[in-house]
RNA sequence: CAGGGCGUAGCUCAGCUUGGUAGAGCGGCGGCUUUGGGAGUCGCAGGUCGCAGGUUCGAAUCCUGUCGCCCUGACCA
């Protein structure tokens, strides 16, 4: 019996994926990514293909993005996919942190082996890594560009694709190769290196709050937490439905380090020599994944409309063939309408699906995908001069019949709507996840886990925690074998994430003073 | 990388314990009947059972190895 059949018996309300949330969110994360279309495993271990309705919302990511950063005064650039690997040896920590992940390249051809197949050969007299961040290869450009105070400060960005040898992957969460943007700059003063990080880390909260509707906590990370060989990492945490936490994003500020290790250096107007001041920053295709545990439901994907690959999905009811030649008219006058509309900064997309399949098909394909808003068309809206519009954000069957102009008018409102909705849909599931407590047998209390079998799915995790802590790495290291917990951040003030944000207290674990309360919690 | 589960048709899986010429449902294609909601019906196509060895007259089934996927953990964007 299937799954379905199983919910039907039970009288369990029809979900369009199984299993729902609650009874395993790992496998429904699996299923949303799979019955939106959004991307599939491929024959390479690790790696997967993003289809195009996955693409294209990474492709609005990335126009959203991009103005952003050429807003605030960076170029875009493109750097080597391989890294000679005594370029990576250059900074101690920076090696320590990436040497088990690297995909190395040794050889450049390859020849008929004994057996048949294909065998490397002509061995390359250094190594390539493929590179798994661009620090070491964007830092020997960096030295060669900079020479005067007149060179800085030099602002850089690129998209590309990364790899990184992970031990267990999920689909655009973690994934062998994955597709990012790194910034990095060079300044001649730490205070501007310092206010570049804190600008691209608001940059990042901006797009994720007001792009993708996730909430975020910027936030500084924790000693045992940071980028190797960075200075500070701050960080955009993000709280999905299984209420874990995720990076959904990082700024760092590197200091002198990276400068140091490759000789980034410039004269400043009095002739001396210094080392440049550095940052690099990054969000990858794991904003995808983020917005799929945001926003999906037990009906599938939930695209918010300033990402949506379409905005409004055109489903013109054709079985009658005496009206199909009507129907497909008012279709186009309702396509070429819509032109003349603009949604956060593009033209309404409207994707008219024409394909000749069952209508309860055809919906529910769109409402897996998650199109914000869905019209249907038939003989009887065309004779009105209305549209049938199903929004995403409302139950399948809630439609509403709109005058096409009516509709036309308000679409961008509509779709603001719907954005705003998700919005305030997952800050208020983050305020009623996120406790205050300030005992430490409270706190191990909350993040206790239930026993279970070794192939049982874990069951929803807690939430977060806002407690104080005074700071020591060998306490957060104690919490982490205890409960698999960790701080994932020291939040910025100003974000009302508990009444007494900000404000000191006394460590629950030692007594000791605490500056100010952090987020505890499990995290991806 | 450790523990667990699993690789059989495009997809989900049954068959394996007790070896004897490969099954179902969904999906696909074609009919008919339908149609404002994941329809019904008839027919058709589709698999050297992950791969490599071994045992056997004979292997999807038993044994060994190997590769891959999923779950839990450690590592990490």
């Amino acid at each position: 019996m299937s799954q379905q059949q199983k919910q039907k018996q039970q009288g369990k309300p029809k979900t369009a994926i199984t299993p729902t949330r609650e009874e395993n969110y790992a496998e429904w994360y699996q299923q949303v990514v799979k019955s939106a279309d959004l991307a599939e495993t491929s024959p390479v271990r690790g790696c997967m293909v993003i289809k195009p309705w996955g693409y294209a919302i990474w492709e609005n990511v990335q126009r959203g993005l991009d103005g952003m950063f050429k807003a605030t005064g960076h170029k875009n650039a493109y750097f080597p996919l391989f890294i000679p690997l005594s370029f990576l040896e250059k900074e101690a920590e920076h090696v320590d942190g990436f040497a088990k992940e690297c995909a190395v390249v040794t050889h450049h051809r390859l020849e008929a082996g004994p057996d048949g197949g294909l065998v490397p050969a002509g061995k390359l007299e250094e190594p390539l890594v493929v590179r798994p961040t661009s620090e070491m290869i964007i830092g020997a450009t960096f030295a060669k560009w900079v020479q005067s105070h007149r060179d800085l400060p030099l602002l850089i960005n690129q998209w590309a694709n990364v790899v990184r040898w992970e031990m267990r992957t999920r689909m655009f969460l973690r994934t062998t190769e994955f597709l990012w943007q790194e910034g990095h700059t060079a300044h001649a003063t730490d205070e501007e290196a310092k206010a570049e990080t804190m600008q691209m880390l608001d940059v990042y909260a901006d797009f994720a709050e007001n792009w993708l509707a996730m909430p975020v906590i910027r936030g500084e990370k924790t000693e045992g937490e940071r980028f190797p060989g960075a200075v500070e990492t701050w960080c955009i945490e993000s709280m999905m439905q299984d209420r874990k936490a995720l990076q959904a994003g990082t700024s760092h500020f590197l200091g002198q380090n990276f400068a140091k290790a490759q000789e980034i250096q410039f004269q400043d107007d009095e002739g001396n020599r210094e080392f440049c001041w550095t940052t690099s920053w990054g969000v990858s295709t794991r904003l995808i994944g983020g917005t799929i545990m945001t926003h999906a439901d037990d009906d599938g994907m939930f695209c918010p409309p300033m990402v949506a690959p379409a905005h409004i999905v055109i489903q013109p009811v054709l079985h009658k063939p005496e009206a199909k030649d009507e129907v497909m008219a008012f279709c186009d006058k309702i396509i070429e309408a819509l032109k003349t509309k603009v949604y956060g900064g593009r033209v309404i997309e409207v994707e008219y699906d024409t394909r000749d399949l069952r209508g309860g098909d055809k919906t529910w394909q769109w409402i897996k995908r998650g199109a914000p808003i869905r019209l249907e068309v038939g003989p009887r809206d065309v004779a009105e001069g209305n549209v049938f519009m199903a929004r995403r954000d409302k139950g399948p069957k809630d439609k509403q019949s709109l005058k096409l102009e009516d509709f036309v008018e308000r679409a961008a409102d509509i779709l603001q709507e719907i954005q705003d909705g998700l919005l305030a849909r997952a800050k208020a599931f983050r305020k009623a996840n996120t406790h205050v407590i300030d005992t430490e047998e409270a706190f191990y209390e909350f993040f206790k886990t239930p026993e279970t079998a070794d192939n049982e799915t874990a069951p929803i995790h807690a939430g977060f925690v806002m407690a104080h802590f005074n700071g020591d790495p060998k306490l957060e290291e104690r919490i982490k074998n205890d409960l698999a917990v960790t701080v994932r951040c020291i939040p910025l003030d100003g974000q009302k994430l508990c009444d007494d944000q900000g404000r000191p207290g006394t460590c629950p674990f030692t007594g000791e003073p605490s500056a100010k309360r952090v987020v505890w919690a499990k995290s991806y």
